[in-house]
DNA sequence: GCCAACGTTGGC
DNA sequence: GCCAACGTTGGC
């Protein structure tokens, strides 16, 4: 089981968004980068993720499910993208804030830290529950 | 809204 | 296969 970060410009598609999706979840569709790609075609159903508000609001808000494995992206015609649905688990108590983040030793080697463009992102086991602490729920 | 950092494209 | 030009992302 593996755990995963998820972008979204919350202007386009927020948390709330998400919530309202329910069990059934959602296409994470769009993306348009090959490591982003390459991350959810790894991914398996059962994973979770973090999802992160990027550009207004710069915190993870909630934990979302792999819900179905990497298929081709809807959104386009081109062969070369594809996707997993997710779905949202449970929103965190308290949000935690990329400054937060910045500011943890314990999560100096994030790829959010160091790689912030990249939209879709590995977690390490211990970066998870660090974060999940931070956020005011079990892991 | 700006712009630095990064990824992609395409001419050579 | 290099690299300049271009487009996009995302923090500030």
């Amino acid at each position: 089981m593996a755990y995963w970060l998820f972008k979204s410009e919350p202007d386009v598609w927020g948390w709330d968004q998400q919530t309202a999706k329910g069990a059934v979840g959602e296409e994470w569709g769009g993306v348009r980068n090959y490591q982003a790609r390459n991350n959810m075609r790894a991914m398996k159903t059962g994973d979770l993720g973090f999802f992160y508000h990027s550009r207004t609001g710069l915190e993870i808000v909630g934990i979302v499910e792999v819900c179905t494995e990497s298929h081709p992206d809807s959104t386009t015609d081109d062969p070369r993208w594809d996707c997993v649905d997710v779905r949202a688990v449970r929103p965190f108590v308290k949000p935690v804030s990329l400054a937060q983040i910045k500011a943890d030793l314990r999560l100096k080697d994030m790829v959010l830290v160091n790689n912030a463009r990249l939209s879709v992102q590995p977690v390490t086991d211990t970066e998870w529950k660090t974060i999940c602490a931070l956020g005011g729920i079990e892991p």
